[in-house]
DNA sequence: CTGAAAGCGCTTACAG
DNA sequence: CTGAAAGCGCTTACAG
């Protein structure tokens, strides 16, 4: 009769057989010893205990309609969402929600390169997303699964809770202090708009921030396209290919902005690498205040922005919406601030 | 008859009524077209759409007795374990062959602060935990659970497949170098022993270090005894306030080694915070080789292992096992390799 | 306090 | 090619 126990694991109805209790009893003993004698439940828990029995979180989950875990969907694959500091940090955010709720993280990278089949096959009970704009096939999905989901970076629309901070202004601000200080042949370095699906995009986090730049360059006369523009991956590595480019400039700038700590420091290491000093020969700024940027040398000078509190309020929102309570504020908008540091000259 | 639709999503049941196939063909259309008509799939995949049907993933996976997820089971509280560059790297190897392998990677953060719990209900396929040991409580569940799982920095034993670097002798190569530079008064920051629960550690990644350290200094003739030891949380902050203690020593030492680069540039910052010089006041030296060891100034000595590719390995073990396919070897050993920088002065 | 039975939403062996 | 039915391992309303 028990021959095959070894090979497979027991169920509830073993420890039910086995007990001399039903099924009823047994799920009893382990999730509510309200409702059975005390008799019962030891001698319950002991045969489970015997036969190594331990409840299946799968089809407990599926009972109870529910799954534990919320899920972070990766904009990027994962060797460049995970090494990205400012992902990290918002990762890190909401990973600590989750644990507050007794919850897991799932990280679900592109599937098949496609992010839609991810979103559809997601075992999570509501999904962040980082940059996910109006329009795009995933929101449907996540509609159609009725999944709650929040976005962080993405659009502020009625159907999408965002957390954002004023990337227009940020990117104004920064670009109106390197002006301020001087500055006026400048090279932007924008950022490869590391979409969640091919739709055009009118309003992401790249386009509000060049916005931004462009607003505070014609308050200085300078036109938008006298400026060189490249675009980078997020990534260290490629920060570095770009810095190389700029320098080979016919005209080479005094100041690279950027709108990635990560890029910038690219730019630092590329530049040092050819024997040229930041800021003396040139400077660079960054984006975001990553803890990288007040180790180097030069320190960066760069906008901050809270990317752990970021992650910490969508994932609040998130769990609010999944328990159907009502949000504060359906877009959140988080403070930004410069961080004048060594990596921007002045020519004052 | 349609009055509730809204309100809850349809089921395969709806769509094999409105259809008027049988559910069998509603699976068939979306699972295996081979097994059902073109007339018939089309139909079904066009109700499926004008309904908003989307198979439950949960269902699908309960049915189907897998999860298509991997854990990855933090060792500590979120804030501390994300926050880790080295565990960071140890998590970007995972997820990316999680990646490839079209699995998510669920994060497991200490259920109620009990690690066990957490492993009764994580919703995986299978587990990779850092610094595990035999003996440990969740083994025995694991194992009750028939989950597969591969430890990385944990005990190499027959029941326990691992991915480790040689510790002991890393750490040996390290005091060596300390001590050829001409070092002989040394401290050393030991790592406080993230338990994932509180058994003995008899073993452990620390233990192993110490060790090697140990071994190194009596070969130059130095008592173990007479080295001054602190035991550090594994966070920049606690690297900072162990560095404060030991700049107070009676007989301040000339180099600090400790078992973290996190932990070492701690200590870099709060002594150049001091307005002392590394390495000309106080050497430190480090462990991991993190990206930021050659970002701060002065470069951090330290050395290497391969993070991302012990997490990669690690993961690959953990699929093969999880797919029933033979491991070619249950213990890997990855090589290290010292960096020699800047943080170390010498004396000769 | 206790248990028989329906239900969660899928998959699939089996028969036609 | 197609469908009725059993099964995955739990929970829980209901009746006793």
């Amino acid at each position: 009769m028990q021959e095959k126990k070894t090979s497979k694991r027991p169920t509830i109805n073993d420890i039910a057989r086995e007990s001399g209790y039903s099924k009823t009893a047994v799920s009893f003993a382990f999730n509510d010893s309200t409702r059975i004698s005390e008799k019962a439940r030891l001698q319950i828990l002991d045969t489970a205990h015997r036969l190594g029995y331990i409840p299946d979180p799968m089809a407990r989950n599926f009972s109870l309609r529910r799954h534990l875990s919320i899920g972070f969907l990766l904009p990027q694959i994962v060797q460049y969402s995970l090494s990205n500091p400012y992902t990290q940090q918002v990762m890190l955010g909401i990973g600590s929600v989750c644990e507050k709720y007794g919850y897991t993280l799932t990280l679900i990278p592109p599937l098949n390169e496609s992010v839609a089949l991810a979103v559809r096959n997601a075992a999570v009970d509501g999904l962040i997303t980082l940059g996910m704009q109006v329009g795009m096939d995933i929101v449907s999905i996540m509609q159609a699964r009725q999944l709650s989901y929040v976005t962080i970076d993405g659009t502020a629309d009625v159907q999408m809770p965002s957390v954002n901070i004023d990337d227009e202004q940020a990117a104004y601000d920064l670009m109106s202090l390197v002006l301020e200080n001087g500055h006026r042949s400048i090279a932007i370095i924008n950022l490869n708009d590391d979409s969640l699906c091919s739709t055009t995009k009118t309003d992401s986090v790249p386009v509000r921030r060049m916005r931004g730049f462009f607003k505070a360059l014609s308050e200085y006369g300078i036109l938008p396209s006298s400026v060189p523009i490249c675009i980078s991956e997020c990534t260290l590595e490629d920060g570095e290919v770009q810095a190389l480019k700029i320098l080979e400039l016919a005209q080479r700038p005094t100041c690279i902005v950027t709108m990635s700590d990560i890029v910038a420091i690219g730019c630092i290491l590329a530049i040092k690498d050819r024997g040229l000093s930041v800021p003396n020969d040139i400077s660079v700024v960054g984006f975001d205040d990553i803890n990288e940027a007040s180790l180097i040398e030069p320190q960066l000078t760069t906008v901050r922005q809270p990317a752990i509190e970021k992650g910490r309020l969508a994932a609040e929102a998130l769990f609010h919406k999944i328990h159907n309570e009502p949000l504060q504020s359906v877009h959140i908008q988080m403070p930004h601030s410069l961080m004048k540091r060594k990596s921007l000259s002045s020519f004052n």
